[in-house]
DNA sequence: GTTCTAGAAC
DNA sequence: GTTCTAGAAC
């Protein structure tokens, strides 16, 4: 029955979980946890957990059985870190050493845009070296390929470094031209004052929050570009997804732009192999490279649009040395793209969606075409590869029928718009379950969502706002959530506005409870947000829909639905902190003349 | 989406 | 023996 058990995850909304392995380490966790006070919190993390045995099934539901105790295990065994030898802290200024060709030698490129880039995911992402460096090498040649007149360096804190020893290497079996590409042992945010070096743009190792910490690049470079850094980052976005990177120009109040005339910092997220970070993807390689890929061709091309536009500035200001604009670019439309307009660039650059080169590469086979015309072919290839891969049962047309004629189904429909129909579900999972579903035909679910459907989402959760304030008005008990499943069951988009309560005798399997209980369920705002900001929305597993019974409320697990719903009846634990960011609709206090004046 | 039901879990 | 899950069929 368990064999499928999961372990927790700190992305489920967790801020520490302490593994035990025998019953004195239950006995130590629950002392620990007792003795806080109702503002006293212990540090974040995961805690206990064995390093070699993550796989096995144990979490939480070993509290249910006496286990064997090995007892190799304390409460208070520190958790896995970093691994400090790839990931160094910063510690200064350091004297670098450049492994590339003498740059001094080579005047003309003295004064090209260059572009100064630690390795991703390598680090706290624990990524192959061996197969980032490849990616790395491929996506340098590919973009040399296409963009001229620009430098890019590798940057790496330790001159033993491994990561710039097989990148050197390779680069050179692949005669990468070492006037364009070169290493760089050192401190990136010290290139100018600890190395010489004049690198106006510099690539973030970030993670997807964008926020500073956790060790490593990101950390040093949040803290040499100062709280400036930060909140200009903060006006660009709030997360970034694997694959993509944002430009965040550096204020020329940060210590980065004042001392080392950094004056771009390019905040990049590649795929993680690390499953104590977000979004891991278990070792899948093949996928792994893929996003390295396109993490480095949104890097290299963001950067590629910063060059442009210098070089316009130049030229315009009369700085430039008779080169012309068009030089830095061999393909120049693929990076004229992203000057078009200001709304249309911010756009561009918040999302890669892989190579802009003309040719194939083999971590992005269908890359092919400019970044304007890529989104779109994308959006096809994406919708149709659904459509492909969509065989709706006859049961799931069902709301499609009701959204295109909601006329003939008055039974059933309670507010009819242009843009959507509003219906109670026909098998409730919750004493108040309504579906606000879209009328535009041909949209089917989240992953057909784009960015020209933002306005339609809008209405849509309105609606569904609408109707979540108007019951609790009646029941101030009832607290909502609005969202969407991953991977629907039903066709045409339909947003589902459902109490908390999942007091229903529909809600009977496993799949019910976690289509709405784990991130499977994609809170309207978060969609909303992810629409705005990258143009797609985040699909997540449908594995998820088979993984461990949890409480809503405080996330403990239970054997199968039956004990859960009897649990969740009489839970009094608050809503985890990952859904108090507006996800939740409470009663409006005096709601029901507020609701009664819409 | 649900219903039915074999077989696993208890 | 009963409860519960999960896969097939619709």
């Amino acid at each position: 029955m368990l064999q499928k058990k999961v372990l927790p995850n700190l992305n489920e909304g967790f801020s520490r979980i302490t593994f035990c392995q025998n019953d004195d380490d239950v006995k130590t966790a629950v002392n620990t946890y007792s003795f806080l006070g109702l503002f006293d919190s212990l540090p974040p993390g995961i805690i206990g957990q064995k390093s070699g045995d993550a796989k096995v099934q144990q979490g939480i539901m070993k509290f249910f059985k006496k286990v064997d105790t090995d007892g190799n295990c304390s409460q208070n065994s520190a958790p896995k870190h970093e691994n400090n030898e790839n990931n160094p802290r910063p510690m200064g200024i350091e004297k670098g050493s450049e492994v590339g060709k003498d740059e001094q030698n080579d005047f003309q490129w003295n004064d090209a845009p260059t572009l100064a880039f630690p390795s991703i995911s390598t680090s706290d992402f624990q990524f192959n070296m061996d197969k980032a460096s490849d990616v790395i090498v491929e996506a340098v040649a590919d973009f040399f390929s296409k963009v001229d007149k620009v430098k890019l360096i590798l940057v790496d804190l330790s001159s033993k470094s491994k990561m710039l020893s097989l990148v050197k290497v390779k680069a050179s079996e692949k005669n990468v031209d070492t006037t364009r590409f070169s290493t760089y042992a050192g401190d990136i945010t010290r290139l100018y004052t600890g190395g010489g070096l004049h690198c106006n743009v510099i690539a973030n190792a970030s993670n997807w929050r964008l926020k500073p910490g956790g060790g490593g690049v990101n950390a040093a470079i949040f803290s040499a570009g100062g709280e400036a850094l930060e909140i200009a980052t903060k006006e660009q976005a709030d997360t970034i997804s694997p694959g993509s990177s944002i430009i965040v120009p550096v204020p020329r109040t940060s210590p980065l732009n004042q001392r080392e005339g950094v004056t771009y910092v390019i905040h990049v997220l590649g795929p993680n192999m690390n499953p104590q970070r977000p979004n891991c993807l278990k070792d899948d390689y093949v996928k792994g490279c893929k996003v390295l890929y396109e993490a480095y061709s949104s890097l290299f091309n963001n950067f590629a649009s910063i060059a442009l536009s210098q070089n316009y500035q130049k030229e315009y200001s009369g700085d430039s040395k008779s080169e012309p604009t068009k030089s830095v670019c061999k393909s120049f439309e693929a990076v004229v793209e992203c000057q078009r307009s200001s709304s249309e660039q911010k756009s561009k650059r918040e999302v890669s969606y892989g190579s802009d080169c003309n040719k194939k590469s083999k971590y992005n086979g269908d890359s092919g075409g400019l970044p304007g015309m890529l989104e779109k072919e994308e959006q096809k290839s994406e919708r149709s590869d659904h459509s492909a891969k969509s065989s709706w049962g006859s049961w799931a047309h069902a709301l499609h029928q009701i959204a295109m004629h909601p006329e003939k189904h008055n039974l059933d429909v309670v507010e009819i718009s242009d843009d959507f129909v509003v219906l109670n579900d026909l098998y409730p999972k919750a004493k108040k379950h309504i579906l606000v579903t879209s009328r535009l035909p041909g949209l089917d679910c989240l992953a057909d969502i784009r960015r020209e459907h933002l306005p339609m989402l809008q209405k849509m959760h309105a609606a569904g706002l609408k109707w979540a304030e108007q019951f609790s008005s009646h029941d101030p008990s009832l607290v909502f959530r609005l969202g969407y499943h991953s991977v629907p069951s039903m066709r045409q988009l339909h947003l589902h506005v459902i109490s908390q309560d999942f007091d229903s005798t529909h809600l009977r399997k496993k799949k019910h409870w976690n289509s709405f209980n784990t991130p499977f369920f994609r809170d309207s705002i978060d969609v909303q947000e992810e629409i705005k900001m990258n143009g797609l929305a985040t699909i997540k597993d449908e594995k998820l829909l088979s993984s461990e019974l949890r409480c809503h409320h405080c996330k403990s697990a239970h054997p199968n639905l039956p004990r859960l719903k009897s649990h969740i009846a009489t839970c009094k634990a608050p809503f985890p902190s990952h859904l108090q960011n507006g996800q939740l609709i409470f009663a409006l206090s005096g709601s029901s003349d507020a609701v009664s004046a819409i």
